[in-house]
DNA sequence: CGTTACATACCGACCAGACGGTTTGGAGTC
DNA sequence: GACTCCAAACCGTCTGGTCGGTATGTAACG
């Protein structure tokens, strides 16, 4: 239990930081004197300050991923299915807004390796956003004039963006926002003449 | 006319270096060397790595704010102003892909006043961004039970993404893309009865 | 035209300190 | 006494930035 206690303060100091300044600019030193740990004992649990950052991208990608399946999984239609989808990862994507501060603006500090990896992961993530972007389209529910991988952005961008410009004091409550992101994002997709 | 080409080399260089392996990360002797130019010099024409890293960004904002300018100078029925403004805006993204890179990855490098700074002039951007919108809302062209500022980090978020994920080499056409995009947009943007 | 006076442009060796990471050693537990 | 867990001292490397010095240009003066 002492051994979790001191690998996750670890991961939480670091996750502050990296979020308020960046992997490259925050030491090694900064985060274990922000954990009140000590370098041995962090390099105890992790191998490298790399290893701290792809710790941060691991839990977010199985958060997302395991989110997405939960809710395909418990099916209904289609236009249903895909707006429980972006409502939650909006949702998600509040609640975990220094990740995704971190998750989109240091990728490119990992190791190609872990890149990759990431990359990966992201990609299986996309292709069954897509799948059910491209179903709406057989349905003629959605339009088809757009190419599905400009549509996918569209709506990820949203995401994206979010901890740039987000708020906790703001007054957009967070359901509210998913709700009106989502619309935005659905109008926009519907067939013009459906 | 010497002393325009080793400051402008210098910041190629850096630009092209920040965009791929971002700032901190980015030496001073890469920089040089990559220009192929000495330390000395480029300490002769900037005063600081920060320096490089506001010139990038002051050039952007200025390209921004012009184009702005300009095609609100040329004026037209709002839905026509804002469509160009969008356009503009993602042709000219695509046409600086490396610098919009830095600009959204590096801002919080910057020291807090340059940080202020660019906030300030992006601020007057999305300021005149926004009259547009609340035009089209009192003309009963947009829809107003969205709030603007949600309006507004929906598009600018399509800006925000391109960098992360357009290429060069894949088949949208910019023109195009920028038509789709701004489409998009607008469809989202109108009243659903209007 | 020769000479002095000064500015601008640039070189590259150099610095102090911070960096990520390693090693050593000891306290606690089984 | 073997093992886990961690503290602290330590290391070689690289960093942004500085500085003494030089090369070139140009303007003024006699």
């Amino acid at each position: 239990m002492k051994t979790k206690n001191v690998a996750d303060e670890v991961l939480r100091a670091a996750l502050a930081l990296f979020a308020e300044q960046g992997y490259a600019n925050t030491s090694v030193q900064q985060i274990v004197q922000a954990a009140g740990v000590t370098k041995g004992a962090m390099y105890h649990y992790f191998t490298s300050k790399d290893d701290l950052l792809f710790a941060i991208y691991e839990r977010m990608l199985s958060l997302q991923k395991r989110r997405l399946d939960e809710i395909t999984a418990a099916g209904g239609d289609t236009e249903a299915v895909l707006r429980a989808v972006c409502e939650d990862v909006v949702v998600t994507s509040i609640d975990f807004l220094p990740e995704g501060t971190v998750f989109f603006r240091s990728q490119h500090m990992l190791t190609p390796e872990r890149q990759a990896e990431v990359k990966r992961r992201r990609r299986e993530y996309h292709d069954k956003f897509a799948e059910l972007i491209a179903r709406g389209q057989e349905e003629k529910l959605f339009r088809d004039d757009v190419p599905v991988s400009v549509l996918i952005a569209h709506f990820f961008s949203d995401i994206h963006y979010l901890p740039h410009w987000y708020s906790h004091e703001g007054p957009e409550n967070e359901a509210e926002l998913a709700a009106q992101i989502t619309e935005l994002f659905l109008r926009s997709l519907r067939r013009a003449d459906g």
